[in-house]
DNA sequence: TTCATTGCAAAAGCTTTGCATGTGT
DNA sequence: ACACATGCAAAGCTTTTGCAATGAA
């Protein structure tokens, strides 16, 4: 199933619409690659001529995440960041304190010893954010 | 060395001025047991008479963890949260997304993965923060 | 037709800041 | 004395919400 009929399928099953602005704001995120904000989606909505709101940004990113979509990132910032969810591609972050750059890895170990802990404390996991500061490669030389 | 002359010493090495107003947030946050967040430690300071301003607390925030007596957890929430910093006791959090509890773990394993995966990707890291959100003992029952 | 959704603008909520005053060093 | 710090209130920003109009099913 195609990301857009995901989208469209989990609004039909909570008994929601499929509207063009939800529609354009996913085919928005669905474009960016990496992180984004509701403010940068919003901005580029409107550079392409869209005329969506900035209330149906934030309204419909709830509903994104809600259907395991998007996920909430880091809110280092000040704003809200999320990315998309490639199920098959979970990963996690490497950030630098001084660029700002991010390292994307997977750890197969990393998500074993996860499952153990839960278990350990009776905790029924379903997704976790793991995020590594320090400083990239470049920044260290 | 003590957690309050640690803070004195930070502020003196900078230049800053140790006042009886941040003496009295850093010594509201040592009371504090978890994690914390600054509308928490201003209504806390109020209640015991205190008379800091708001603007204190989230001027004063910053300082401390620029200093790494305290970092920041998690902003899942509204408002920003933090905890104290006790290097020997470093831990990560397991948080039940339905009643909102807090469990703190802590595992080698994890470190020594962590310490590999940033070798491998020439990433020198500092600290990081592990989050696993889903549903507690309790709330799967 | 019906009820969810939209846009707008106002409201909210948290955090930051300008300024005059106060205070460590 | 000289910077730095404080409190207050105003300003800033991001996010949420009430309401009348609109639109999908």
């Amino acid at each position: 199933m195609g990301e857009k009929e995901a989208f469209r399928s989990f609004l039909s099953t909570k008994g929601l619409k499929s509207t063009k602005e939800r529609e354009e704001i996913w085919s928005e995120i669905l474009a960016t690659k990496g992180h984004f904000d509701p403010e940068g989606l919003f901005v580029g909505l409107k550079r392409k001529g869209s005329k969506v709101s900035r209330a149906s940004v934030y309204r419909t990113i709830p509903l994104l995440a809600e259907s395991g979509l998007i996920e909430e990132v880091e809110k280092t910032d000040k704003r809200a960041h999320y990315e998309r969810v490639t199920p098959s591609a979970h990963h996690d972050h490497m950030i630098c304190l001084r660029c700002g750059r991010v390292i994307e890895f997977y750890s197969p170990d990393l998500e074993t010893i996860q499952q153990e802990l839960c278990r350990k404390e009776q905790f029924n996991g379903v997704r976790h954010t793991l995020e590594i500061l320090g400083y990239c490669g470049g920044c260290t030389a």
